[in-house]
DNA sequence: TTATAAATGTTATATTATTACATAACGTTA
DNA sequence: TAACGTTATGTAATAATATAACATTTATAA
């Protein structure tokens, strides 16, 4: 059974604009966006976020400063996320496959490396923008 | 045979100063180190920095906004990098591991996106900061 | 040589993220 | 309930990261 996080006032403000949009938001367009919501100063937004992240509802795509709902409802833990990325329309997809993520997770090498988390973004062209 | 880039004059200079540093740097330190050189100006860096990503020499560390110098001569396209980071020490280090380069440079799915390029980054205690 | 592309210099500005400090709400348990 | 510690909020200021715009110079090559 997963741990019900009960979110706070601003924390579901700011995940439910993330949501609802389908797709990436940068923080300064979610500022934007809920300023009528009475979330006025950036803190006030960065502070939901970090902690939306550490509790896995949103993942932050690095290559792109942007926040995005996870996508798969079993990833509450955020330690092994990937992502494919359209460089033509910028569309963000969260990528899960048990394969990928097991061979992931079970990497190792002889670095003496204890690897607790990774993230990966692929980057390419999406099915709409190849066939352009 | 690799192609041969004659790095312009900043190129070289914003090049060795990270070489020389065996780690990740950020963009304003770099600017702080350079200043003596005559370079003056973020957007100097910057542009230097580009170029270097786009040939290959160094990576950007996505999650720390950092750049590091290649460690592996052979990867100068870019498209397919791979790093593990100490969260304690921040010690970055290139993986180079030709298992795990072909197995996610032939990943594909059903999505049909057409991947070109990946970067994945791994988190964790490297060896000295897990002994502590 | 002449054209073209690549690199540089400079100023200003945009974007992303954090520090610092004060206050309020919440959950636990004495 | 009262007291306590923890989490969340509000607000202002500022730090850190990155790009736009424009003028000029240098390298490359037809
Ligand atoms: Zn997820
Ligand atoms: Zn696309
Ligand atoms: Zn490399
Ligand atoms: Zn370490």
């Amino acid at each position: 059974m997963e741990k019900e996080h009960n979110l706070s006032k601003n924390q579901k403000i700011i995940f439910d604009i993330i949501d609802k949009s389908g797709g990436p938001m940068k923080a300064y367009s979610i500022l934007f966006d809920v300023q009528k919501k009475g979330i006025k100063a950036p803190l006030q937004v960065y502070r939901a976020l970090d902690k939306l992240v550490e509790i896995g509802k949103i993942h932050k795509i690095e290559s792109r400063n942007a926040f995005i709902a996870c996508q798969n409802s079993s990833c509450q833990i955020s330690k092994a996320t990937a992502f494919s990325i359209c460089e033509s329309c910028e569309n963000v997809s969260e990528i899960s496959n048990s394969k990928l993520s097991k061979y992931l997770s079970n990497f190792s090498d002889d670095s003496g490396m204890k690897y607790r988390k990774y993230n990966l973004e692929f980057f390419g062209l999406c099915k709409k923008c190849k066939s352009k």
